[in-house]
RNA sequence: GCACCCGUAGCUCAGCUGGAUAGAGUACUGCCCUCCGAAGGCAGGGGUCACAGGUUCGAAUCCUGUCGGGUGCGCCA
């Protein structure tokens, strides 16, 4: 429990033991305690009296002086004021926030940690790249944002795996294929002239052609052609796989499952997974034959009236039905996504998350109709859409054409700009919110990158530390004798709102947790770094507040725990964005 | 035509899911290094929260409509 749900539980106990609640039920659910907007109200701030007015027939004033009264008498409070409307601001006794220091200490990585979850099995599936090229710029975002909620969701105390679906079943893989059959033409001394539109030119997949060619001489062109494209899919599909795992290695994003699309349509006694899934569907009343209307705006060139396999999900929020089967006879996209949402389901998910490209919005209402066929009210799908990431450099679009295969790579952008930049740089910002990402900014160490300004706060942390066993070699500064500190020493107001400040992590991480909104972290992290600065900087004008003091070593090791649990929480915030904590800048 | 996302300081964006006088960074102006790291800090100006209604003690936040920007819209994945 963080502190302010502490101070929730206390106030509910006044309220219900309270006179004006005696003969109503009241409702407590849109309680809150929380930081006061202007420090100078104190420590804490509910809403109480508010939320119980209308309740229970009371004006709020009255109503939040008679809590107040009563909350003024708990131990942990100093001082309850009514102001405003109807909030009660609370100020804590002496000794609270430095008992709460003592907290973070002995909590120490499992500060805030697990308060959520309860171990319930979520599903984060992310990046998804096909796997038809190296990574580009695009898939970035997704990628960092997927792996931080993931990172998020497992401190927030929930069972997490990361999945990758490799979408290794649609015709992009013929034309992959078709790419590598180029090279490996090449390979051979074949003058193969420019490459026809249609396939992928990009060079990445000259080593590919190589390495076929070496394998298996001219043994490949004898073959008939499905044996060949078979070998082909195969072998372009891992080797695509493997540039897309370094890729990912570069920006430290490691999934669980990789899930093969492919494994959804293959045959097990005649029978896959989709047509098991059409067949419960279809007993359920989901799946009928019949026909779309055509669809609006311009009439694409082959559109046919034809009667169809389709899924009703209408029934279930969708705009419209979803056909399962192409005219060929082989399933839809659609239908596999059906097929694969079940099998996470089977595999015992709770809850699903997507993390999907802006360009799939359209998207979301059919998987969500999907989630409520399949699984009803057993499990639950959440979308998350990240926004486009338009590039600049000094303030320029850098263009990019997919079409030359001339597009700017992941690894150019994390090699140009290092993984902890990017990272934080797709952090800050709330997903759906479009991002500008200006190489020349990121590189630059400065207050344009956020990541720098926390790193450096946690870096400074250290560096006193650092300067401490310098200036008292004699000083004991070993964990245990940090928190053996006497911390009431502790009092100026600056030091406490420090804590105060770290105190916030916990509620953050949960807030965060429960919106699936990692962006929330980074955000913290920049406004604690900033406390910390704020905090260093009055030793200038104030020498006695200098964290390092020779004439008293008691101080001085009050104070590096003060940072000590300063830099545990900047860490534990940084390990969920998934940045590194520096103990040094360079 | 329809659906989804966005519209907050000159610029880039937060705003704790309905609370108090709407906040940061950047840019501009002026300060602060014999002093634990100046990759830092302090001070100043800058706003019709796109617009119009509605819900209530209370709205940037929720609902409806309008305007503007983005992304999609059967047999692609």
């Amino acid at each position: 429990m963080n502190v302010f749900q502490q101070f929730e539980e206390k106030i509910k106990k006044i309220v219900e033991h309270a006179e004006f609640a005696a003969n109503s039920s009241v409702n407590l659910s849109a309680l809150s305690v929380e930081p006061p907007r202007d420090p100078a109200h104190g420590d804490f701030a509910t809403n109480a009296a508010m939320v119980l007015a209308k309740q229970v027939g009371k004006n709020p004033r009255e109503l939040a002086q008679i809590i107040a009264d009563a909350l003024s008498r708990d131990g942990d409070v100093a001082n309850c004021e009514v102001a405003g409307p109807g909030f009660i601001n609370i100020r804590v006794a002496d000794g609270y926030w430095q008992n709460h220091l003592a907290v973070i200490l002995d909590a120490g990585a499992k500060y805030g940690r697990g308060l959520v979850g309860k171990g319930q099995k979520v599903n984060v599936e992310y990046v998804s790249a096909n796997p038809t090229g190296p990574m580009h710029v695009g898939h970035c975002r997704g990628a960092v944002v997927g792996d931080a909620l993931a990172n998020l969701l497992e401190f927030a105390g929930y069972s997490v795996t990361r999945e990758y679906v490799i979408n290794d079943a649609g015709a992009q893989i013929d034309v992959l294929a078709n790419s590598v059959m180029l090279r490996y033409r090449e390979a051979l001394g074949e003058e193969i002239g420019e490459i026809p539109s249609g396939l992928y030119p990009g060079d990445y997949l000259v080593p590919l052609g190589k390495a076929l060619a070496s394998e298996y001489g001219k043994k490949l062109l004898a073959m008939d052609e499905a044996a060949r494209m078979a070998v082909l899919r195969d072998r372009s599909i891992d080797a695509m796989m493997v540039m897309i795992r370094e890729d990912l290695e570069l920006l430290g994003v490691q999934h669980d499952v990789f899930f093969s699309e492919r494994t959804l349509h293959a045959k097990h006694g005649g029978v896959s997974e989709i047509d098991r899934m059409l067949a419960e569907m279809r007993n359920k009343g989901f799946v009928y034959d019949g026909r779309l209307p055509p669809p609006k705006g311009e009439l694409p060139a082959d559109w046919e009236d034809r009667k169809q396999t389709l899924f009703r999900s209408t029934d279930v929020g969708d705009d419209m039905d979803r056909p399962l089967v192409k005219s060929d006879g082989s399933y839809t996209y659609f239908a596999a996504d059906v097929a694969y949402f079940r099998d996470k389901f089977v595999r015992g998910f709770k809850r699903m998350v997507y993390v999907l490209g802006a360009d799939h919005g359209g998207y979301v209402k059919r998987l969500k109709a999907v989630a409520k066929a399949v699984a009803g009210e057993k499990a639950e799908l959440d979308v998350l859409l990240c926004q486009l990431v338009r590039l600049f450099r000094d303030g320029e679009p850098v263009r990019m054409s997919k079409r030359s295969g001339d597009f700017i790579t992941l690894r150019e952008v994390v090699e140009e700009v290092g993984r902890d930049a990017v990272r934080f740089m797709m952090l800050y910002r709330k997903p759906e919110a479009p991002l500008d990402f200006d190489f020349a900014k990121v590189t630059e160490q400065s207050k344009d990158n956020a990541v720098f300004y926390v790193q450096y706060a946690h870096a400074r942390c250290k560096s006193v530390e650092r300067q401490a066993s310098t200036e008292l070699p004699e000083l004991d500064i070993s964990p245990a004798a940090i928190k053996a500190a006497d911390f009431s020493l502790l009092v100026d107001e600056g030091e406490k709102s420090l804590i105060a400040r770290m105190a916030e992590f916990p509620r953050i991480v949960e807030q965060a947790a429960r919106a699936d909104e990692p962006h929330r972290i980074a955000f913290y992290l920049q406004q604690l770094a900033s406390d910390l600065h704020q905090h260093w900087s009055r030793g200038k004008e104030m020498p006695q507040l200098r964290f390092v003091n020779q004439e008293n070593a008691n101080m001085t090791l009050a104070r590096l725990a003060l940072l000590r649990g300063m830099s545990c929480v900047l860490s534990l915030g940084l390990a969920i964005v998934g940045a590194s904590a520096p103990d040094e800048m360079r």
